[in-house]
DNA sequence: TCTCAGATAAACAGCG
DNA sequence: ACGCTGTTTATCTGAG
């Protein structure tokens, strides 16, 4: 089978002639990737945002009543900045109006950054002239209309952005041309026209004072220096008009998974004999029509294929990537390599992320962007005494994930070699067996290692757990705000997906008897931390001036327990593929 | 290129 | 004997 990831431009040209794809489906995958880019750099933007918040503070200490000439030739030249600014402002609400009448009167069309028509052509071999073009047309059009829709291009997606996402935030909804789909009331006029702010929110490489081309995270304080940026960075040039292939390819290849991912989900419905709801009915299981795979095609091949594009929209709502930015010319070329290793290195919280992305976890084969140590960890601290045993950490994994629904050989050796190998990981013997603890502060020690491009938040994980509380807390209030409707509205808002999704499941339970359950699940009556009797604390163990042992090892308990009380995987065997 | 961490596979032992 | 649990070793891979 072809992996995207060796797919060359000849190939996908091919695959591109084989299956077109409908507007509707691209309007997803477009959709998917520019909220997936818009949410990654919101994030990155956060956590930059914070670190030059301290370091202003910081130096405004220092500097205070120090160096006040400084500070007035610093604010001297700020109010100059300001007016500059002002001004570009201006000259960009003018053109911007232009090129919005130009697009009333259908001379522009495309779509900023989303060159969905070019796509084809581009594909096969763009010459410079036509890239040209296109390069004219996306930086000329980028300033006209743009939005959680983004459908007014040549394709007329318009219902099918209606219709697949809950109503979106007033960020993501705020050109003119999208209140024509009644969301206009959103909107909080701050001008007469719409608000520069309103505009700049809009612009799909500008996000949250961050440049979001791809490979380019440069913050820009405001809406025209990004402009500058904009015209500076990445001109029209042989870099910029690459970057803009590479892109090309990336939406391509999405499309093209995005096209296979849902020939497979029709393939297994109808082998499974789900008859209801049909996927492409339901107008945007965004996060489901492409990651979905329920089936096991996708790592039939090689179980690790699935997880290969922590770009692609089968990423959920949190971002995995911390780094250059979304999509790079790198990412392409990284694309696929077996064995990706992401997650805890990008700083994402697990618990955010699961807790954000539960259903899309539950529901889409996708593997989960952390390590088994991360995994089992967050398993743990879940449970209500913070102590599982090692079923009840299978169980945590089926349930919680659907991808580890499969393969459990696999993943249950690396579970249990996980337990063993990390010293974070305590096995506390009680009177019914043996349950397994985190050592919080031996699961921090190692992290530093692998966190790299952020002291800050290396600080903040290394510091305490406690003070990561809020960091989390800030983090989802963020994502909560900038909420893009890719995957909360999609799947979780979605009852027609949800009930695709359980009805899937509900069939699978139907279907495997409980019995051949690979063991009890005692959560219900765990035995209490009294119980315990014992403590086999591994070879290592704890530094005297590490303070508390094993036993007052966990003591946060930042996230809400979201046990399914109905406990659906619990006793589901978990269907092995070899079984 | 080297090192390290993580993933995976597998062998093995203890136990019920 | 069998399966589960837990430990350990080896190998491969990706990333820094």
């Amino acid at each position: 089978m072809m992996t995207p990831q060796v797919i060359t431009p000849q190939q996908m040209q091919q695959i591109l002639q084989q299956q077109v794809l409908t507007p509707q489906q691209l309007q997803v995958l477009i959709q998917q990737q520019q909220a997936l880019m818009l949410h990654q750099q919101q994030l990155q933007e956060f956590y930059k945002k914070q670190q030059d918040q301290l370091q202003i503070q910081l130096i405004q200490q220092q500097h205070a009543g120090k160096q006040p000439k400084e500070q007035q030739q610093q604010q001297q030249v700020t109010t100059q900045q300001l007016a500059f600014q002002q001004q570009l402002l201006q000259m960009q609400q003018l053109q911007q109006q232009h090129l919005m009448t130009l697009q009333r009167q259908g001379l522009l069309s495309l779509q900023p950054g989303q060159p969905t028509l070019p796509l084809q052509s581009l594909a096969q071999g763009m010459i410079p002239t036509e890239l040209q073009q296109l390069w004219k047309e996306v930086t000329g059009s980028h300033t006209v209309d743009d939005g959680a829709c983004n459908n007014h291009s040549s394709l007329d997606l318009s219902t099918t952005c209606v219709s697949s996402t809950a109503p979106p935030k007033p960020s993501l909804l705020i050109n003119p041309q999208a209140s024509t789909n009644g969301q206009a009331s959103v909107l909080t006029p701050k001008r007469e026209s719409m608000s520069h702010e309103e505009y700049m929110q809009s612009h799909p490489l500008y996000g949250h004072g961050v440049c979001k081309w791809p490979g380019c995270e440069a913050v820009c304080e405001d809406y025209s220096s990004f402009i500058k940026h904009l015209n500076s960075e990445h001109a029209l040039d042989d870099r910029s008009t690459a970057q803009c292939r590479v892109q090309m390819q990336v939406v391509q290849q999405l499309e093209l998974q995005l096209s296979k991912d849902k020939e497979r989900l029709q393939a297994m419905m109808s082998h499974l004999h789900v008859k209801s709801t049909e996927p492409k009915a339901s107008p945007q299981p965004l996060n489901l029509v492409s990651s979905v795979t329920l089936s096991k095609t996708a790592s039939e091949s090689s179980p690790q294929s699935l997880p290969h594009t922590p770009t692609t929209p089968t990423t959920p709502l949190t971002p995995i990537t911390q780094g250059p930015s979304v999509i790079t010319t790198t990412s392409i070329h990284n694309v696929g390599p077996i064995r990706r290793r992401y997650s805890d290195k990008y700083n994402v919280p697990i618990s955010s992320d699961i807790a954000q992305n539960q259903e899309f976890y539950k529901n889409a084969e996708v593997r989960p962007p952390f390590t088994y140590a991360s995994l089992i960890r967050q398993a743990i601290l879940e449970s209500p005494e913070k102590q599982l045993t090692l079923n009840e950490i299978y169980n945590w994994f089926t349930r919680m994930f659907a991808y580890f629904r499969r393969n459990a050989a696999t993943w249950k050796n690396a579970v249990r070699h996980n337990l063993s190998l990390h010293k974070c990981f305590v096995r506390v013997e009680n009177v019914k067996g043996a349950v397994w603890t985190v050592d919080e502060i031996e699961f921090q020690k190692r992290r530093p290692q692998k966190i790299s491009g952020n002291p800050s938040l290396i600080k903040n994980i290394q510091t305490s757990h406690a003070y990561c509380t809020p960091l989390n807390a800030a983090l989802q209030a963020s994502m909560a705000e900038n909420s893009i409707p890719l995957y909360t509205t999609a799947s979780m808002g979605n009852p027609a997906l949800t009930s695709l999704a359980s009805a899937m499941r509900e069939e699978l339970n139907g279907v495997i008897d409980h019995a051949t359950s690979n063991g009890s699940d005692s959560s219900p009556g765990r035995s209490p931390m009294q119980a315990m009797h014992h403590v086999h604390v591994k070879e290592e163990p704890l530094d005297p001036d590490d303070n508390e042992g094993p036993l007052s090892l966990v003591t946060t308990a930042n996230q809400s327990p979201d046990f399914d009380p109905d406990r659906d995987y619990e006793d589901e065997p978990v269907n092995e593929d070899m079984d």
